[in-house]
DNA sequence: CGTATTTCAGCGCGACTGACATCC
DNA sequence: CGGATGTCAGTCACGCTGAAATAC
């Protein structure tokens, strides 16, 4: 059993996290977008439209944080923000085609970010740690 | 190759590390203490003394953290600050004798804290993960 | 001179909390 | 009424930057 804090399971953990983090980050700044703006249009690709509230679920974001991406990407012209007919205290969210087409370009930015990060490792053995991740995370 | 956010590499490795570092810090933190203040201490462990660069450098901590964690381990008196004789800029910082206690006991809760987080992984598996996430850590 | 150390103020990101007005 | 929704303000941890003062 490890005492010295870098070969703590903990660390080594959070220490590839950090780095993949930042790698994921530098790819989309490049890409003029960020983490959270990925994040709410990987769950509009796909669906016409989706409420905030649901976005927030889906895309495991705030629902303040949301709320700031959203108006980030709709002032960006990749959204559109619309009252639910049937229910006005909510919004209804859509992609754009810009937003589409912005999102296929991002989705290669983003698979890049993952080579980045596990480019080390054959195929194989990335499926073996996100499997043992996943059982990690819960 | 997965498209939706939840299933990415970088996500599951991200999320498994968020949940890590929270059971990290609530263990430290039932036991009044933090994850800096732990980094620190099991740097100082085993040596008599270390300036503060070097303990940044050793824990990997930024020096203004470091600047603010060893106070904090000071007013606790876990820890002694003084000159250092040979170079009048630099601090050396020693463990006290009850920082030395507290870092025995914090051990025991840091180790806890693995079982938290890898808990439903067997020896074996728990060896294979950090394998691999040292290769993705660089 | 340049370099290194300590300290402080502040930033950026991601996750979050509390409060509020609004609506079903 | 309770419960959900969108918005805003603000907090916190962590990893940083920039600048200043000091010493080598």
């Amino acid at each position: 059993m490890p005492t010295s804090w870098s070969d703590l399971g903990t660390t080594v953990l959070t220490r590839a996290a950090a780095r993949a983090q930042a790698l994921l980050a530098h790819r989309l700044t490049e890409a003029s977008s960020s983490p959270f703006e990925y994040r709410v249009l990987a769950v509009l690709a796909g669906v016409e439209h989706r409420t905030q509230a649901d976005l927030g679920r889906a895309a495991a974001l705030d629902r303040s944080d949301v709320t700031a991406t959203v108006r980030t990407l709709e002032g960006k012209s990749l959204v559109t923000r619309r009252p639910d007919p049937d229910h006005a205290r909510r919004v209804l969210v859509a992609l754009s085609p810009a937003g589409a087409a912005a999102f296929a370009e991002l989705a290669v930015v983003v698979h890049e970010a993952q080579s980045d990060v596990f480019g080390a490792l054959s195929r194989d053995e990335r499926a073996r740690l996100t499997g043992l991740l996943r059982r990690v995370g819960d």
